[in-house]
DNA sequence: CAAGATTGTGAACGGTCTGTGAACCCGTCA
DNA sequence: TGACGGGTTCACAGACCGTTCACAATCTTG
């Protein structure tokens, strides 16, 4: 994980034993242009700004930060409770606030939520693999960016295999659990099936489903790597 | 402002009076029953849940919220310090939390910042998108500036799809959605009106409301831009 | 290498779903 | 009471797509 950028530098001892603790990396900064200098290959994973002791500096500081063309991305900040007032008019300028002096328990809370929510998105439904993703509430699929068009039982297979990647289904899985349970009919419509979906994924990424040969298929590698 | 769903009934006296200071209007529930049965014609602005007394009803209550078709959007989570340990694998079913005995300031800071972020306090009677806007007050659509001569349930319609671009709903939902929950009647009904609609809003931007085949209706472009 | 089994492929059939026009029902209003 | 507007239902045509089949290609087995 990459660190997280602290302001002021020293910060206060019980936020640094805090993320300490909860296993944050973290590094103090005490100017944009320190910040800057020392800023990892990868990026911040975000910023925890106290503006207990200097607000203006620390909100300019946040300004700054959101304003560069890839807005900074979470910001926390910790205020005061005479401060609360002061929000008002920044809204933009932090994702989640926390209260000083900090319990170490809210602030680990806070942390771990706002990366949740940041990082693994709540929002629309989602399930990808690799280059693949499939959206869940808009019935959409793409494949390295681009969008593929898929009928309905394309779709709903490819979301069968993709959400148990690794795992092998007979044709007679596939067509209880895709199909349903009381469906009747030839083993092949599968087949036909997985022709259509390799062919929509590009050449270069047909081989995401494979051949399982006498048994079935497989949606992405096998569980044991065997590269 | 639609009213925010506060649990449990009663809520503290404190927070509904921070509630009422802050001009944000509220009813109290006591279940999910009651909250189906209270909910306004608009829907919910949000909740402020409170699992200080009764963790476990107050739980499955945020589940039942987010497991909704519509997720329920946003939830404030109202907790004691000793239940900091019990968020880390519910992080799904809340926004924001606050701790309790809850600063009426730090409240309003968060109700803020959740509404401001979550879009809902700003533009409150509008909504657009791209050359569509309805108005909500007027009870007025226009497309490009032009005014369109809706019906009722075109209305009705439009203002439920566009409130969830991007997302696929099935006819039953809409029927259950926009005509009301005891609706019974034909799922033909739907597509009927999606035909007027796309008539009235011009061949150009007819292709606004999309058929996803064998499951319903799409309103807009995919969150991801197809492009 | 040969025979059998298994899978890939192209084409065609046929059912299902959607779009569309029109009729029906039922309020309201003159 | 009759005309009108708006919501619902119906019937039908056409497009779409799931299924099947025949045959080619590939793999396995002995």
């Amino acid at each position: 994980m990459e660190p997280l950028m602290l302001f002021p530098d020293p910060p206060a001892p019980e936020l640094a034993q805090a993320l300490d603790l909860g296993g944050y990396p973290w590094k103090a900064v005490s100017s944009i242009e320190i910040a800057t200098r020392l800023e990892p290959e990868d990026g911040w994973s975000g910023a925890i700004i106290c503006a207990d002791e200097d607000p203006d500096s620390a909100f300019t500081l946040c300004r700054t930060l959101r304003k560069r063309d890839i807005p900074f991305d979470p910001v926390l900040l910790l205020i005061n409770p005479t401060q609360l007032t002061d929000l008002s008019l920044r809204e933009d300028l932090f994702d989640d606030f926390c209260l000083t002096p900090t319990r170490p328990a809210e602030l680990a809370a806070r942390l771990k939520h706002l990366f949740w929510r940041t990082g693994r998105g709540t929002r629309p439904e989602l399930i990808e693999y690799g280059p693949l993703m499939l959206n869940l509430e808009t019935y959409q699929a793409a494949i390295s960016g681009k969008p593929l068009d898929l009928t309905y039982m394309e779709y709903e297979l490819l979301k069968f295999l993709a959400s148990h990647p690794g795992k092998v289904f007979t044709r007679e899985t596939l067509l209880s659990r895709v199909w349903g349970y009381d469906y009747y009919g030839g083993a092949r419509t599968v087949d036909v099936h997985v022709r259509r979906l390799r062919a929509k994924l590009s050449e270069e990424h047909a081989p995401l489903i494979q051949t399982v040969r006498s048994v079935g298929y497989r949606f992405g590698e096998s569980r044991w790597s065997l590269s």
